[in-house]
DNA sequence: CCATCTGGGTTTCGTATCGAAACTCAGAGA
DNA sequence: TCTCTGAGTTTCGATACGAAACCCAGATGG
């Protein structure tokens, strides 16, 4: 895994990992999207259980929305005035491996002397969800899962790589 | 997925990714661990990598220190005096598929034009590696590698799980 | 043995973001 | 008309961030 991406050559200011930092990597925006996977879709409930300010909410909502991870929809409950509620959208969902990524961290190295407090079943058959590094050829690692860790793993410059500009030739 | 975590019974205050995120949620966090697995381990190198201020590296350096995901440990380049570098820890390792999964998220909706400017490589077969949510009694999903989604997962309570203090009998 | 260079920081100070609490707004119900 | 409610917006003090200057110690050169 070790120094594949050379530095002195390649700009790291192109990277995947920064431009989705640009549109998460704010403070709440994480917990925003927690609470939407767990189901919350209301502003009330999602700034009572999580207790962040209600300006900071309002402006993580519409910076997801604006990015449509979330979906801003009327809704209306009977004898209610219209109200609006916020949605996952697909592309909201497809972080969801990160954020059980982050979980799983969260569970292994900062654990609560009680337990995990939320487990992931398949929804078919109640088996346990992990998030895994899995080989496109099959090939399976040590881990418990069979997984691979960082240390199987050789990253490489991609096609999108660019070269720094103060590059050495 | 939906509504499984019901809110107004439990707390969500004692959550992994929250946790988690008081660790390695700060702004330049997880770009100076993505320099980490790339090899980069000197101060100098990664605020020029990265551009970031460098009180703000020294503070970031820090805290990941305190929290165990890198170590601080002298080196001495021949006729330099000892200087120190920054390695990545097993428990900074293991937050690999948060990054990957991350970045995966950035390569599909947030494309560069010219494509992925870094794509993962099995170390051992050269296959490109992927993050996957998968179940443990081996099922697949739709997925072009069999992977799961979002909507195959159904939060439960764990054993660590706490009622909100309002809750309702 | 004095000056300079270098890696790895710390200080200072101005700006941007966050948090708490108060305020707004519109429509439903009494 | 008065009040309640969900969904915000405004205001203002407290943190965090960014840029740039400064510091420190041990090579190295003259």
């Amino acid at each position: 895994m070790a120094g594949t991406i050379d530095r002195t050559r390649y700009a790291s200011d192109n990277c995947s990992v920064g431009r989705t930092l640009a549109v998460v990597g704010e403070r709440w925006t994480f917990l925003v999207l927690r609470e939407a996977f767990y189901g919350q879709r209301r502003f009330e409930d999602i700034q009572s259980t999580l207790g962040v300010a209600r300006n900071v909410l309002a402006a993580r909502l519409q910076t997801l929305v604006e990015h449509g991870l979330l979906v801003r929809r009327p809704y209306r409950e009977p004898g209610k005035r219209e109200r609006f509620e916020y949605r996952l959208t697909d592309r909201g969902t497809d972080l969801f491996p990160a954020l059980v990524a982050l979980m799983e961290w969260g569970d292994k190295h900062l654990p609560d002397e009680a337990g995990p407090p939320v487990a992931l079943e398949h929804r078919d058959c109640g088996a346990r969800l992990h998030v895994e590094l899995v080989c496109e050829a099959g090939h399976r690692g040590d881990g418990a899962l069979g997984g691979l860790t960082a240390r199987d793993a050789t990253p490489v410059p991609g096609p999108g790589a660019r070269l720094r500009d103060d590059a050495t030739a």
